[in-house]
DNA sequence: TCAAGCCTTTGAATCGATTCAAAATATGGA
DNA sequence: TCCATATTTTGAATCGATTCAAAGGCTTGA
């Protein structure tokens, strides 16, 4: 920096060779003559030139070698969330496989949003949690570059998506307990609004809720209605994905008149947290209470006691997300991919009464 | 993509202005005629015209508004490893006020290193773990980027280096322990020699011990020192900061004649595995066993009973770091933070005998 | 009517590399 | 020695924008 920065052009005239046999040097070794080769590298080293600048590189291939993952959450979300940071991790994994590197855009304030995802250095863009992220999309959209959204619930079908099947999801989740002879079975559900904290009439489900708690919530009722359960014997506790919220669900739910004998949550976070609360409580996981989750982040199966949940194919959105935006072939439509139930030491069957 | 992509230079040419009216059309409407500007906008929307190209605009500006973030090890590590994940958080805190994105950049592969240092898309580089790493450390001096190296106990002072003071740290935390009465106390350590896994004689520190671990040994000492404990009569159990490694360590530790009655861990992660070892035999944290971690991620406030640690100021590291790239002010020399021991439920006097 | 001053627009240079057809040089065979 | 072929090197075009001195228009006041 300061002075004179040295580019290859200045290389190329010190040495005295042409500016493409200099280029070739750095980038195509091989066709260079050795004797040529070593005398511009000499050149190149006594000028202090850092090898080619990438930027200018970059203008002629056009390509970045890059993928951008954006969220409609600050940044510390990616490395925050477990549900965000098992994708990541998945991401990583394929990236890594395929040399490509990752930039992580926060869409958060609306002011910047545009100036973020139009500046980000990306060959494409995998968008998270698009639920309320219309304008994310529009801008994504608009930069026109090869974009992946990974949720499903989305109406518009012309924006290419990888989802998971959440309504089997939640009715395997549900089953599960079900099978293991539970009938007191309470809910704890997720989302951003305000409104839907605490206890959640079933009949607001529809029009309040987002798609993805939807469809999960969807799933639960279609297993309890196979057991003759109606929805309405269902108590749904509305948190907002944190703490704070979990904890004064929980607390409402077990000073009922009969509290629950199971527990389904709507992901793993809540589940952990509301394990904490058990265990705080002194009430035992899963002799007293079978507690089951959903999304199968990394922390659910080193948790005390490990936790049943409903796992997502990570590996395989990422790859497919990876993949599509890389070769730039997006999927026709929207893809639904299945869950996995994985059964572990937090569910058991209720204690005889 | 497909056809011909359309350029700002069409879209002059379309709308009958020059190229470089059209450009400033979209960075500096305020100085185009508002008849004009209506012109060129409607123009470059029938044409489809995303909007200025950021690759030329960079070329010309210079400042890509990213920083990156390298390390020896596979993406998968910035979104896994607690430690990288504290930092990481914290860094993005720091980036989101300023509006600057985050690039994450593995090192991991020697034959992939250059390439992706090289071509990452960045306006300078702060790199983790950097023991071991210095071929990394010289890749990116050669890159000219601003870079800044976070863990001292490098010998090269012209690196420039945020570090914390981990002998301090060491000794606060096994004074805490002193403090409560504990004498038979066993030390965790981490490393990544395989030769320094399961039983550690003293002697084997100074001279195979990477600079972190090694300096944390050396606080534990002089503290146990204070209290007239020769460093022979405390056993060092070897991890490679791993699971696995980490319960070999515990069952060799309480298989022995008098086990410890509190454990000085050299990181949070391997104190929570130890945590989960004691948790599955039975053994109850802190009545039975205190233990103490080092570095204060946040899952070591969350566990059951969350874990007395010895914290880095994360924040203050992650603001120094990122204001020293993005202004290309770099420390003169090697700065060393102050750590705090955060004094939780893992930690309370030894039964008495 | 003219000069001064302000606001817009132009056109060419620039950023730092890669690419490729064509030219120059080297190698080999007859 | 000469021609055909293979290997290197050259030089100019290109990628897609931004920048800025200079030119052009328009308004205003004398």
């Amino acid at each position: 920096m300061g002075k004179g920065h040295v580019r290859l052009a200045d290389v190329a005239k010190a040495a005295g060779v042409s500016q493409g046999t200099a280029s070739n040097v750095f980038s195509r070794p091989d066709v260079v003559r050795e004797e040529v080769r070593e005398r511009v590298l000499k050149v190149a080293r006594e000028l202090g030139y850092g090898g080619p600048d990438i930027k200018g590189r970059l203008l002629r291939a056009g390509r970045v070698n890059a993928i951008g993952v954006a969220a409609v959450e600050p940044l510390t979300y990616f490395f925050d969330d477990p549900w965000a940071r098992s994708l990541m991790t998945a991401i990583g994994e394929v990236c890594d496989a395929s040399g490509t590197g990752i930039a992580v855009v926060s869409a958060m304030n609306e002011e910047r949003l545009a100036w973020n995802i139009n500046s980000a250095l990306v060959d494409g863009f995998i968008l998270l949690c698009v639920e309320g992220g219309e304008r994310l999309v529009e801008l994504t959209r608009q930069r026109q570059l090869p974009f992946i959204a990974l949720a499903l619930g989305i109406e518009d079908e012309t924006i290419p998506a990888i989802g998971i099947d959440n309504v089997a999801g939640g009715a395997a989740a549900a089953r599960h307990l079900l099978e293991l002879g539970h009938r007191d079975i309470a809910i704890l559900s997720i989302g951003d609004v305000d409104g839907l904290v605490g206890m959640v009439a079933p009949e607001r489900v529809d029009p309040e809720m987002e798609a993805t708690p939807r469809d999960r919530m969807h799933g639960y009722w279609r297993a309890l209605a196979e057991y003759g359960i109606p929805r309405e014997a269902v108590p749904i506790q509305g948190t907002l994905h944190d703490r704070p919220s979990t904890l004064t669900a929980m607390e409402a739910l077990f000073s009922s008149a009969n509290p629950p004998t199971a527990i389904l949550a709507m992901s793993d976070k809540v589940a952990l947290f509301a394990m904490q609360w058990l265990a705080e409580r002194g009430l035992k996981v899963p002799e007293d209470v079978s507690l089951i989750g959903f999304d199968g982040v990394p922390e659910a199966a080193t948790s005390l006691p490990r936790l049943t949940t409903v796992a997502q194919p990570f590996a395989e959105i990422a790859r497919r997300s990876v993949t599509a935006i890389l070769e730039n072939a997006l999927p026709e439509n929207h893809e639904a991919l299945d869950l996995e139930l994985v059964v572990r030491d937090s569910t058991a069957a209720p204690r005889l009464p």
